[in-house]
DNA sequence: CTGAAAGCGCTAACAC
DNA sequence: GTGTTAGCGCTTTCAG
């Protein structure tokens, strides 16, 4: 490799360090220099190829080609001001929920030329605090968020910064943010008619802790389908448990079990308790579905592995990603007066053997 | 599944004007200003705070205070050179196992002031260049990478722009890359031999696709053992599986059943076969582990709570890309000379009750 | 259609 | 200690 002399025609040696060139120098300048046309045009050609010569944009492609060079996204963004990156803020990256979420997201930036920095807070108020501290830092177009507790006062001053804010699984009634989530409480009413319509008498809830809004919307759409069918919502036999586990599912059929009429049909809030309720009403001789219907919620690949194929309730968790994406990126443009939006995902049912034998 | 957008009146609110003047003018000069010092002394403070007195460094505060100041980690990247943002290259994110090495990468950056950048490939190698692609421009200090096929070029390249590399879950034997791994070999060692501990004399592997490196690295430590017990390898029965599902595990046992003498023991190299095996195992009677004793790998959540629980294998997975992302931001410093190191983890064994009744 | 020039916000020598 | 200053690599008027 020969040390080339550079040579600027337009006299600028207040540069000292570069007289003895170790570094590779390359860059939109050395480009220029090289295809002998100005850094300007260098620039044209890389965003706006349309407005160059035929003759020029070729030669200029060829030296980048041969220099390989590949233009320095930060620089371009530190100039125009806004960056290409956009934070995804989740309580869990584990939770196979936002995993999903994760992958719409990811996917829906890409095509847009966009990278996400992903931000686990691991349940962590403090933890997701100081994520949004850091996406500040970063300048970052927009954050995708699905907070932990209330709405964390870090989004204001994302967005007055001009970074937009789109909030996950996370509907924002009173806050002026857009949101993509999806709809428990019709999940849980969905959930209920379904039981209703196989002419269950007797339902059962067995449901996580209610502190959890997914929990209590889902028993919110629960007792609504029970009303909504001319019965008391309080027919409602519910069984809560602190975990979601199978374990738990296991157990609460002890409480099922010691009522005075055992239920028909039982809808729990996740797949998991489903399963551990079904095994547990196996072990007693109870039949699923025949005595007794159950159904779970989510739709994990395994509830349809399970012993007996677990009806359930799935989420379209990759499009609440990628929809939440596009949002962001539709109202960046519109800066501080964007108008936000809410959208709305219906969960949807898929039948299976446990609620019905012949499906 | 219907999608209903609603509109929310949206309000704007912007930040207090920055004194009386127009621009909103924002940034370390600001700042400078009204604290009456110069702008290196604002950086100063940023940076060095030991390096200004007492006064001024609490004039200075109190104005980034007032301001709300948030300097731009962008512009301070472009500047010194070295950006602090590393890509995670994985196939997918969906499946737990990249999940929690997501999880320990994220945590490791974070510690040391790194973001990461998420690039989900979806299996495909296209996608997957395309992101090393993305990353050259945006001149990430490193990337963390699970290649899909073989070590893709598009890493050198990487590298010769200054970003680390290492590998994660892939050792780099040939290639000269960092590369932290879990060792599969001794996974599937380390089954057997539990396996022959426990007495068994046929022993089946049910494995997944060998053109998977995991399967055949596993399949490989399962000889080993064999041989290191005195035994000949082939005394292995096998069924291999395109799939590693629950029930690819059911109908392996169709062809283990179909045998002279049914095995006495068998090793999954995944918990779902594990548990489609032990459940078509009971269906035919066999008791599992009084008749057969099965294990898996991975040591996922459901193996504790399969119905009868399940004896694995476990991987360190977050700390495998928390250790990956220590040792890219170790030799980050060392930049071209780096010598490069390879962690190994070892799998661990968990004894449950699908090997031995009384654990 | 192309070139020249002015920075984006910040850091890092060097001077005082 | 603190101020000055020259850019990092790129985009973008504004002339020609």
């Amino acid at each position: 490799m020969s040390r080339n002399e550079v040579e600027m025609p337009g006299e600028r040696k207040r540069h000292a360090p570069r007289g003895s060139n170790a570094k590779p120098l390359t860059g939109i300048r050395e480009v220029a220099r090289l295809a002998g046309v100005s850094v300007g045009t260098v620039s044209n050609v890389l965003n706006r190829p349309d407005k160059v010569s035929e003759a020029t944009l070729a030669r200029v492609e060829q030296v980048i080609e041969r220099l390989d060079f590949v233009p320095n996204r930060g620089a371009a963004d530190l100039r125009t001001g806004r960056s290409r990156m956009i934070g995804l803020v989740v309580p869990d990256i584990t939770n196979p929920f936002f995993a999903d979420v994760a992958r719409g997201a990811v996917d829906a930036a890409g095509q847009q030329g966009y990278v996400v920095v992903l931000c686990n807070c691991d349940q962590d108020i403090d933890k997701q605090n100081g994520y949004l501290d850091v996406l500040e830092e970063q300048r970052v177009a927009g954050v995708l968020i699905n907070p932990i507790g209330a709405i964390p006062s870090g989004l204001s001053r994302l967005r007055d910064r001009g970074s937009g804010v789109v909030l996950v699984d996370r509907s924002a009634k009173l806050s002026d943010y857009s949101s993509a989530a999806v709809d428990d409480v019709r999940g849980g009413q969905v959930a209920i008619e379904h039981l209703l319509g196989l002419g269950a008498k007797r339902i059962a809830l067995v449901n996580g802790p209610t502190s959890l809004r997914q929990c209590s919307d889902r028993r919110r759409g629960a007792r609504r389908a029970l009303s909504a069918a001319g019965r008391s919502a309080d027919d409602l036999i519910e069984v809560v448990n602190s975990t979601m586990t199978i374990h738990a599912g296991v157990s609460a059929v002890d409480q099922l079990l010691a009522l005075d009429s055992t239920p028909d049909a039982v809808f729990c809030t996740n797949d998991l308790l489903a399963i551990g309720v079904t095994r547990a009403l196996a072990q007693v001789g109870r039949d699923v579905p025949g005595d007794v219907a159950v159904m779970g919620y989510d739709d994990v690949d395994l509830a349809a592995e399970a012993p007996v194929p677990l009806t359930s309730i799935g989420q379209p968790k990759y499009e609440l990603g990628h929809v939440a994406t596009e949002l962001l990126l539709k109202e960046l443009p519109m800066g501080a007066d964007a108008k936000h939006e809410r959208v709305v995902f219906q969960p949807h049912l898929t039948v299976r053997n446990s609620t019905t034998a012949t499906p």
